[in-house]
DNA sequence: GCTTCGCGTTAAGAAGGTGTGAAACGTAGA
DNA sequence: TCTACGTTTCACACCTTCTTAACGCGAAGC
């Protein structure tokens, strides 16, 4: 059985979050504060941390900090509407994803599912997504055993999506991946290849979404 | 001809144990740090690997256990004594025996005959790809039983290409290996000599084909 | 309804990689 | 020393890829 954390201040929000939980099997530890939440990760030893951004006290964004100090532990972010630069924040920290408030039961749930089917970064030399499948050693992408014929950016760039596969990715971080050690801002050219990009995986099962201000996400 | 993986910091272990290998006529490749054996393995795909436990860094069971993840090579470990429990770990994680240092040569040589004939059938001294065929033992290659005249470097470069027949080679996995232990940067002269490797295979069903700011790729 | 903002799309020039021939260089053997 | 052979270097034409700019579109905010 999965072991659930959830860091929020608002009582009713813990509530409902808990019977979400278990009626999907899950075993619920909560904090109503962040100070108070990373003890409890400590001790419990969650599998997966329901992390509110609006904390009073110890704020959100700090509980994430200092809980990735010393755990992998997926991370998912509860955020209200105009919290775009925390979001961004909160992913490049090392947040898996985030919902915002008011948010859908269904979603919430899939995105827990995705968030904890991933993996760290792999050390094969081959990342798997669903039909595809990306060759580090020999520069090589396939969808369901087709062969992509890619770039050498467009390479870099669907290799960062699918490390991070069914999560967001920031602009940020895929800018500083694709293009290291760039300093003029190449965030104008990210659009064009993600262009390319999407037509070359036409319409396989493999799709890249964009998650408007943020960054983008690509889904199996 | 059997390829070997010896994955082990001390310089005068691996030395030793090339030239064990290699009087037994193995083709020898090695590495000093776990990360960068979890590559050669990946490129190389030896059919033995020897692998040291007290690895600094990426420990010696860290590399095992990646390593499983993705190959099924033979694995025979070196450990010291009083390493008893991390020995039953390595053997558990998918490790196939172990000699304890300091260690015979002929004790070594034995178990490596062991564990390479639990598993399949021996490789050959040849490298085929369609009509193409490279006698690694007497540096021939032949198109449909017809001797192909290469020099030292075409012959080399044409065996790299084979090997890996089908999928790309980067030019840093090429330059590596044609011209081992090169400082300058032989990447102008590879041009040179693909085309010279072009014209003399012909158009006899074997293409060497460029991908654009990656490397080269051998088609049956 | 208008403006603003972010994104998708397209086109074209700039930048960089590749193929090819020839010349220069190094080396071993006659 | 000369010769033969293989390797490396160079120059240049050609092609692919990258970057930049412009424009259309839809959503959000005023």
């Amino acid at each position: 059985m999965s072991k659930a954390l959830i860091i929020d201040d608002e009582q009713q929000m813990r509530r409902l979050l808990r019977m979400l939980l278990e009626s999907r099997g899950y075993e619920v530890c909560e904090a109503d504060e962040g100070q108070r939440g990373l003890q409890e990760a400590a001790f419990h030893r969650p599998d997966v941390v329901l992390l509110d951004l609006g904390l009073p006290g110890l704020g959100g964004l700090e509980v994430l900090k200092r809980l990735r100090e010393w755990s992998d532990v997926p991370v998912l972010i509860l955020s209200v509407r105009d919290q775009e630069a925390t979001k961004v924040q909160a992913l490049e920290i090392g947040a898996d994803d985030y919902v915002t408030k008011p948010f859908g039961s269904a979603e919430l749930l899939a995105r827990l599912d995705v968030i904890q089917r991933r993996r760290g970064p792999r050390h094969t030399p081959e990342i798997i997504a669903g039909p595809l499948k990306v060759d580090l050693l020999h520069h090589e992408a396939q969808i369901a055993d087709e062969a992509l014929k890619l770039t050498p950016t467009e390479f870099a760039l669907l290799k960062v999506l699918t490390e991070h596969a069914g999560r967001i990715v920031t602009q940020n971080q895929i800018v500083k991946q694709v293009w290291p050690g760039q300093s003029s801002d190449p965030s104008e050219g990210l659009r064009v290849h993600i262009n390319h990009l999407r037509k070359k995986l036409g319409d396989r099962g493999i799709r890249i979404v964009n998650e408007p201000g943020i960054g983008y996400r690509l889904e199996a």
